[in-house]
This record gives C-alpha cells, sequence and structure tokens, in this order.
DNA sequence: ACACAGAATTGACCTATATCATCTGATATT
DNA sequence: AATATCAGATGATATAGGTCAATTCTGTGT
C-alpha cells in the first residue's frame, strides 16, 4: 500500500521548480502536503488582469509561478503610483495583513500563472509548523529591506542610477531562477519603470537611449540585452535589495 | 496564598500606558504574564546611544516607552540614509528578521527609555499565542505601509508636500499617544529630516521659513507649533501611513 | 563667563530633471 | 487594408531644488 505523500497530482508544490524559493526549505514533506492542499492553483490569467483590489478584503498572498505583476496603488491626487514589479517565485501580497484589506492594486503585466495561498489556512497551519511562520515573517521582512532599498534610491541616486538599479535587480532575480541575466524583456512600460523610480517616461527613454548609446546595453523596444555589465553594475548602487 | 500573577513589579507590561499599543490587545492576562517576563526593560539611554548596529545579531525588537530613535542605514558610498523615526508606542528592529542581522543602525535622539523583547522568546511564546504571532505580523504589515508611504512621497511630491507630511504624521502618531498634536519638540536635527524625506539641509530650512512667514507654524529652533493643521494637512498628502 | 564646534538660516548661482511639444513606429479596431 | 490609439523617442525650454559660501545662533565643555 502506498503512503498518500506519493500520489502526486500533476500540478503541486513538490513538483514545482521555485518550491525553494516560495516555501520554506526545511518544512518536513509531510507538512508540505498539508499546505500543498490548501494552496489553490489559479488557472492563467490575461495581462492586465487584476489579482486584487485596494479595499478588496485581505485574504491570501499570492506566487508568481511565470509572468509579471506590479502592485500600485491610487494617491489622494488621484495618480498611480507603483509599489512593486514581482518576477517569477515571489510572493506577493503582505500589505492588508496590517487592517485585513489591501491597501494596493495589483495586476498582471503579462500573460501569468500564480498561485493563490490563503492566510487563514496559513496561520492555522503555521499553529502545527514553526518554520512556516518563520518563513514568512522572513518574506516580509525581505519586503521591507526592499522597500528600504528604493526609499535609498529615491533620495540619493540619479536618474541614471535609478534605472541602472531596476535593470541589475531585475536581472539578478532572473538569474536565481536560472534565467538568462543578461538578456530578456522587460515586462513593465517605461511609464511604469518612471513612476516606479520616480521619474517622467521621457527622463526614463532618455535614459535607455544613453545607456545604448555608451553601449551598456542594446534594447529594442521591451526587448533588452545588458552588454556591460559590469559597468552597469557600478552604477546601480542601491540594486542589491531592490 | 497569592497566585504569582499578582505578584506586580513596579514596571511591568499590565502597568505600562501603551501596552495596548504594543501589545495584542487580545492576549489573556496569563499570556501577558509570560511576556511580560520574557521582556527586559532597560535602563534609560542618554542621547544619541546606539541600540544597535548595521551587522549585528538579530536578537531582539525595541518597543520606545519614551524619547525617540531613528533607524538609518550606511549606503554603498559611505553616506548614511535615515530610514525610519520612531515615537513612545512604537515598535522598531524588524529589519533583520531576514537574514538574522540587522540592516539598520538604530539610535537615540535624545534620552530614551526602551523595552526589548528578545525575538527567540517570542517565537516560543507565539506558538501557544496565536493572537502574539498575529499582532507581530500585523505591526510588520505596517510597516511595510509606511516604507511605501515614504516611496510614494518621495517618487511624487515636492520638497513642502515632504516636509508637511512630516510634521502631520509626527503630530497625529503624538494624538494617538495623548500628547499633543499642535505643540511639540522635534527630536531630530534638520539634516535627519532633509536625509529621511530626499532633501538637502538647506532645502528643509528654506520650507520651515516659508510655512512659518505663511503662519502655517510657528517655530524657534526644535520647538514646533503648528498654528493652521488645517492648510499643513492640505498640503500633506501622503503623511496617512507615514 | 568664554570659546568652540556644530546646527540652522539665508543668499547667489547652477544643473538635473520636469514640462511641453512634436514625431515615429507599434498595436489594436473597424 | 485603413485608421485610430498608444508607447516610445527626441528636442527646446523652464524650474525646483541642489551646491557653495557667508553669517548667525546654540549648546557644551573648560
Amino acid at each position: 500500500m502506498r503512503s498518500p505523500q506519493l500520489m502526486i497530482k500533476p500540478s503541486n508544490c513538490h513538483s514545482c521548480r521555485m518550491s525553494a524559493l516560495c516555501l520554506p526549505l526545511a518544512l518536513r514533506t509531510s507538512d508540505l502536503d498539508l499546505l500543498d492542499n490548501a494552496i489553490k492553483r489559479g488557472k492563467p490569467m490575461q495581462k492586465n488582469q487584476s489579482v486584487f483590489y485596494a479595499g478588496d478584503r485581505f485574504t491570501s498572498v499570492y506566487a508568481i509561478r511565470s509572468g509579471a505583476v506590479k502592485s500600485y496603488c491610487i494617491t489622494d491626487d488621484g495618480t498611480e503610483q507603483v509599489t512593486g514589479f514581482y518576477l517569477p517565485g515571489e510572493i506577493f501580497g503582505w500589505d492588508g495583513i496590517a487592517n485585513g484589506n489591501h491597501s494596493n492594486h495589483a495586476v498582471t503585466l503579462e500573460t501569468s500563472a500564480l498561485c493563490e495561498i490563503p492566510f487563514a489556512q496559513f496561520e492555522r497551519l503555521s499553529a502545527t509548523m514553526p518554520m512556516l511562520q518563520q518563513h514568512f515573517m522572513r518574506l516580509m521582512s525581505k519586503e521591507i529591506s526592499t522597500d528600504q532599498a528604493l526609499i535609498t534610491l529615491l533620495s540619493k541616486n540619479s536618474a541614471e542610477e535609478r534605472v541602472a538599479s531596476l535593470l541589475i535587480s531585475l536581472s539578478k532575480r532572473l538569474k536565481s531562477q536560472h534565467l538568462s541575466a543578461t538578456k530578456f524583456r522587460l515586462p513593465m512600460s517605461r511609464a511604469d519603470i518612471g513612476n516606479y523610480l520616480g521619474l517622467t517616461v521621457e527622463t526614463v527613454s532618455r535614459v535607455f537611449s544613453r545607456f545604448q548609446s555608451f553601449d551598456l546595453i542594446y534594447c529594442e523596444r521591451k526587448e533588452i540585452e545588458i552588454i556591460n555589465l559590469k559597468r552597469l553594475s557600478s552604477l546601480a548602487h542601491n540594486a542589491e535589495h531592490l
């Protein structure tokens, strides 16, 4: 008689190539099954679909299996403020634990596959899985570090340094997922980049042009290739935790 | 025979006037005792004393009973970046859960009394106190919201709006501690304010002068009085969560 | 009481980036 | 296929805030 753990479903946390990031490494296999059953694997989502809206009741956090997501909020004066970009293997949606409602909107930037991790289930499970709780607090702490890196970037760095930092950050994060660190497609528009980095579209565009003329990058629309990673990195002071 | 719970020490969480903020409201009284024993109440600290250094092993978070603290880190190029100001009733030190080391420095801005909450004890306690864990995640989530508010402030708002936002934030936070919302002493220097808001000292100083000439505030060195709270608030778009 | 170092203010000038305007090439719509 | 819409690039100009320099004020230690 086979043990239940071995009856692996076609799609689950065991077989997911990014479980090492999304889940605590030390989670016991039997525990992983419990969590696995709690997670809802959503259908692939099209580009520009909302994952949740600001104000929505907070019920879950989300892991990205493929695609990309941006989070943003609408400021008092009605303008959009992009607060983050999320790539495969990353988890978003921590905002809203504080008061039970999401403070950000989240939309897909391209066709994406997400895993929904219901928070109530997580809280129940974490009572018996200290590792799980610890892991989630680590992830939240990491989000705090990322935000603080962005704060530094915004208050201290020039337009060129900001753009370089974002490119290097994307590069590193893709690399950690065993994707190319030097040739990739930007999932977001120039406007989103500018919004996120506190710059206008025009400035972002000019910086891209300048980088290209200096042979730091080659880019055609959203396809980008980093030619001189070393020199680009030297401009990106605050990409470490971005 | 008296039960141990009734042998209340002169200074403890039960009697602390800010326990409602610092601790989960729903914590059972007997649980509170357990936590109470875990918390170290430090001696009053003088101005400009370090609570922890960046790189220090992460062991505790800290609640402020009186005084004020700033957190900051040193960027790659050796300059300081102020990452937060903390007032009585607030908890700081979440950074460093991620990798076990603090990423920020923390120093007192004036004579202060702090409570140290050892994290290992917290983790042990939270296994049997789900509310405690939930409360701490809320606090972390709140820190994320604060950081994102600052990001918005830095990338969208003018010098005047930034300074107004900080003043209104301080005012609100003091008010929540039943202190005056309109007349208080700024615990930090103009340089710290500028650093935090991504402005130079000179700009901060000029904005203060301008606010004063418009009768929005009256200020003499660090003593400040908000004269026209309504009009100042209208400038402070992003103070809500700062 | 005095001297000194640091904090704050103010002015003159400069530069990075915003703003406004135009143009081109993609992408979507009929 | 033709047209409208949107994303991106580039140039000309304006301006908020930075930089540099000089001055005054303040608190600390002797």
